[in-house]
DNA sequence: TTGATTAATTAGACCGGTACAATTAAGATA
DNA sequence: TATCTTAATTGTACCGGTCTAATTAATCAA
């Protein structure tokens, strides 16, 4: 692992166990940097990755403050680290309905880049939270990188899947949110009534290479839908 | 202006007028070093820059890319400088219904992190998109940070009232997202029935410092809002 | 005590360098 | 031609430094 993400681990976990609170100071640069026993340069960029994730807030000329958003329920929808791990602390399961291989969607075709004549790994399931269905979840994986999938790599994470079994590095997504009201078959599987609220979270997943390689559409069940996120200024 | 947002900028200037698309290649490191006579890690800062904005992506051993998400009529959630700025392109227009100074409510109390005694300017608007209601805007700022607003102020954009007029500096922003059903008075402004489904996006805004100074409810049309975001992985 | 001025603290901008890793292009081999 | 190997390209990690700007603490004056 790179020293400064290492580094931003650290920070995390020291964070958690001193159960420091929203404005609580963090050791100064100079600390950090005999602690760790890196350049500044290294610690700055570990602080980087921090601010990104929401987690500190640096002020010149006077430290680095922790910045905890203290709403409780809510999934993040940055700092992205994998479905299943953003949501561990909601203790949420899942089945699966479908899993196969079959040809895309029109719209998942565009959102992969390939063809509609390519083969795509299709997965259906359910998420629940706390005993209540929480949303509809549909990913298109494109075959010819994300080569082979089986139930239980879906129970467990995929993206720890694709990243330690397939080594391919996860770049970036674009996420895109709609509002509007369930269909029939989706109030059923959500155990709400058609024509209810509903928000869809679609996201398109690429590899460092800017390749994209997952799309994914979750339809969420509104009463139980909360997000967060960190605005980049 | 700072080297690197100046360079970010003429970089982002650069792809606009030569119309580039997703996967276009930038020119390399080494020539924007000499063509902007900055040394790298300069170079490096404006392009972690328009990478966390998700204008571009970079490939270790290949180049610099342009990153174009092409769905059209998105309103982003990040890179939110400024909601009129972000809402150009869509010709929204604005009508200030209230503005004025008020107590804060209990909820918009603890998101500025102030006591229900203190001074707040509220202000309530609609905004339209292409003629139709997009979404009702309701903001609680902290009147001892935002010091004086009027209504020329609010119908021009807010945010480059603080920075420039008032010489303020912002740092980030929590935002939360909830999907509801619409209740009576909220339907009626947005043209739509009661129990349609709304968006509601509350957003906190700080200073560098940490400090809240403006806590903002934004209650969307189902029918019109459609959001983008760029993801951290 | 208050308020203004000065000094110390602390993060950020920027430089210029070395070593490294991923990709791509070129060359060699079959 | 196809495939493997090697070299060139190109961005990333990391170092260690200078100077700057914002904040905070200390000092001094009224």
């Amino acid at each position: 692992m790179l020293k400064y993400q290492h580094i931003a681990d650290e920070l995390e976990n020291y964070i958690e166990e001193q159960k420091l609170q929203q404005g609580d100071k963090l050791p100064i640069l100079q600390d950090l940097m005999t602690q760790f026993d890196v350049s500044k340069s290294t610690v700055t960029k570990a602080l980087d990755l921090l601010e990104k994730k929401g987690v500190v807030f640096q002020v010149r000329g006077s430290g680095i403050f922790v910045r905890r958003h203290k709403r409780q329920g809510y999934i993040s929808l940055t700092s992205n680290q994998g479905f299943k791990k953003n949501l561990e602390e909601f203790q949420i399961t899942s089945d699966v309905i479908t899993l196969d291989i079959r040809k895309p969607t029109k719209e998942a075709a565009v959102n992969l880049n390939i063809s509609l004549e390519d083969d795509v790994y299709y997965v259906k399931r359910i998420r629940f939270i706390h005993g209540q269905t929480l949303c509809i979840e549909e990913s298109y994986f494109n075959k010819s990188i994300v080569t082979y999938l089986n139930k239980e790599i879906i129970t467990e994470s995929i993206f720890n899947y694709i990243t330690e079994g397939l080594g391919l590095n996860i770049g970036f997504a674009d996420t895109y949110l709609h509002v509007d009201k369930l269909n029939a078959e989706e109030a059923e599987y959500l155990g709400l009534k058609k024509d209810d609220p509903k928000l869809e979270v679609e996201s398109v997943f690429h590899l460092t290479n800017g390749q994209p390689f997952d799309f994914s559409k979750l339809t969420y069940n509104y009463v139980q839908s909360q997000f967060f996120l960190q605005a980049v200024l």
